[in-house]
DNA sequence: GCCGGGTTGTGACATTTATCACACCACATT
DNA sequence: AATGTGGTGTGATAAATGTCACAACCCGGC
């Protein structure tokens, strides 16, 4: 509850009482390695908040590669949003990597929250904002970056990731294949 | 007037009172060919509704070159909106590619037709989603699809603007150079 | 301990794309 | 008509990246 609260306080404080209101929107899962939270074809219930763990937001293109569109580690928030937002079917996948446990809350949830509490529909416009502004700061990387630039951006944005989980997911996240990946961390 | 209520109407009804107040929020603004609606540095003090005309969100990267975010024509909205939400300076460009009109509306402009009219709430929550949801659709398309294949997704997305506007400007949107663009759509 | 599967690095080669150079054309200006 | 400018196609070549193949390694299960 402290770490969701936290991450509410980044936008906007809340009271003691407010909080316990907040929270009770929410359920807690243990979400083991290996566990798909989300997987092409579901519905999308929840939207996820990661309290602990890594989290790999990805989807098959029609060639069967897999693609990354975001790492989650704590603090992050995650869902298929297209198919949350559009009660549609998921296109993408969300694995865990790293067992933790993640924070639900159903779009009702969010939408009762956001009418109850005018400070969580706050809450929740400042946090879309600030997705869209970091997915286009990925077009932005992706249109005017060589693969060596987005490797090195990579390390300053996820610290210390590159070194837990496996290259070739790096590489998918990257848009390269494992072995120019490979290549790159040799010639710094 | 009509287009605004048409394009507000795409998500949610509004009465003829309701639109008259809507509209007073807005300002007509004509624009030429060449024109400048944001430039880099600039403060962002407008979201814009495309009412006519063609227009383009670029930046210049590190090495002098321009990349396009995205084209705006008939019934886009567009801004820098990194900028626009933060009160920040733009680090982006909108060009008009072909004369037009534009309404402007400030961001106090769309916090006070928030707070007074739900339902424009929903709207503008509703419209970052789709751009949220669009922009992921984008990054998709930079990772897992091949040059030719975005010179035919853009084909289809935008039917005729290939046409209109240097062929340059298509390729720093598809983030190739204008030679592979040029010999992209001989080999079709 | 041994085996098998997955991960990683690396070389050889193919493919894609960028870069550079140049010619041609449309168009506006003088 | 002469001139200049920007847009466009195209060839030659270089650079970046992908594909394929293979060997070394780690690690968990038996």
């Amino acid at each position: 509850m402290e770490k969701l609260r936290s991450n509410i306080e980044e936008v906007t404080p809340v009271s003691d009482g407010e909080m316990a209101f907040i929270h009770s929107f929410f359920s807690l899962k243990k979400v083991r390695r290996y566990q798909y939270l989300v997987q092409e074809g579901d519905d999308v219930p929840y939207e996820y908040l990661a309290l602990s763990g890594i989290y790999r937001v990805y989807y098959l293109a029609d060639d069967g590669k897999e693609h990354i569109v975001k790492f989650a580690e704590e603090n992050c928030w995650m869902s298929d949003y297209k198919a949350f937002f559009k009660h549609d079917r998921a296109s993408m996948f969300i694995e865990c990597m790293e067992a933790g446990e993640v924070l639900c809350l159903t779009l009702y949830g969010r939408e009762q929250l956001s009418a109850e509490l005018h400070k969580m529909e706050h809450f929740f416009k400042v946090r879309l904002t600030n997705e869209y502004v970091a997915l286009e700061e990925r077009v932005k990387q992706l249109l005017s970056n060589t693969a060596r630039q987005r490797y090195e951006a990579f390390l300053k944005s996820h610290p210390g990731l590159l070194q837990r989980i496996p290259k070739k997911v790096v590489a998918a996240y990257l848009g390269v294949c494992r072995e120019t990946l490979s290549r790159l961390y040799l010639s710094c």
